[in-house]
DNA sequence: ATTTGTAAGTTCCCTTAGGGAACCTGGCGG
DNA sequence: CCGCCAGGTTCCCTAAGGGAACTTACAAAT
């Protein structure tokens, strides 16, 4: 496939997608930041080949998104544990999460509920504006150029065409039904 | 590649990366959802074959994440407008992007800034709690069965071990056959 | 002292997704 | 009539990924 590794551009979306644009690496972290940590647990969990499966680790290793770590000397056992890189990768995954809770889950609700220790509730995770806590969405964000901004091939920042296009005048009604409970 | 498709996995992580899981897809979203949205534009924007673009296109419409508009009749021309549906992935983009600034940025800095328009900051995105608005980390948030819960393989709901060993804490023991929940 | 069992990978073969690049199809503008 | 976009298709070929068997390292059971 020559996995045209997109670590050359300047987009961070592409760098993180170069991980985990694979569908199985955000499997994997998800499993094991919820406590599947054994190779064949992950392999049988997941439904992945073994020989992928190996890859995609070693992968995550070589990102320090995981260690391999011996959690038995004897007879040797390893498993896999989230670094900080890796636990700060959860959030991400509670945002697709979330998305796909909306649009996908059945009559019956979502699979599997967050709660939020801290507060107590059930959260809905919502991606959020650090300074002021409201909810971000494409009708209110622009992108701009930053500093490490080599703008190039996968980084046209063209915010001011967002708000213009992006929400307000949806084309002549595409909404959809959120619920969509008959996949292919 | 036989795409097991994990469409009948109970996870909505895997229901979306389903979709998502292809690195192309989510740079496509990412593109359209910022302005480019011409079939040749997008091609060599991300850099992906015109015929591998085509089919993520047609699927990306098929599940009503896009909408393909004829936005010049004569000549006709075309482009790809996000849906609703479409629109709301994008915070799920600034949570991944947040990340890689994060994990990625080089020394200058991110590539690129997000301006949050009602409150005119420029905002680091983070995945909070819908109740409370704090960040979500893997140490203060329990998975717990959801209503719409078939647990099967790719939903083991260990909730309490994340608390005990997500963050901080090493190893506590080695929990042989964890919390997994019966299948129903 | 073999046999059985288990975790964690490897190796082999084979199918197929995806890259590159050329080709196709309308509908102009000159 | 000729070329030239935009928006795709088609063809060939490589290599990623699935399935399944094999390997290594140890321990407990027979």
């Amino acid at each position: 496939m020559t996995r045209t590794s997109l670590s050359g551009v300047a987009c961070s979306i592409a760098r993180a997608t170069d991980l985990f644009g694979d569908a199985w690496t955000a499997l994997i972290m998800r499993d094991v930041l919820v406590g599947i940590r054994r190779f064949d647990e992950l392999a049988e969990d997941i439904g992945l080949s073994r020989k992928t499966l190996a890859a995609r680790l070693a992968l995550l290793v070589e990102e320090g998104v995981l260690t391999r770590e011996r959690y038995q000397v004897t007879p040797p056992r390893e498993e896999y544990v989230a670094t900080e890189k890796g636990r700060e990768f959860y959030p991400v995954l509670l945002a697709l999460m979330a998305w796909g809770d909306k649009w996908y889950a059945g009559p019956a609700g979502p699979p599997a509920q967050i709660r939020h220790d801290a507060c107590g509730h059930l959260a809905t995770p919502v991606v959020a504006c650090d300074a002021c806590r409201d909810p971000l969405t494409v009708a209110d964000t622009t992108q701009l150029p930053g500093p490490g901004g080599r703008v190039g091939p996968g980084t046209q920042l063209l915010g001011p065409l967002i708000a213009a296009r992006g929400d307000g005048v949806p084309a002549p009604d595409t909404a959809q039904n959120p619920v969509r409970s008959a996949p292919s």
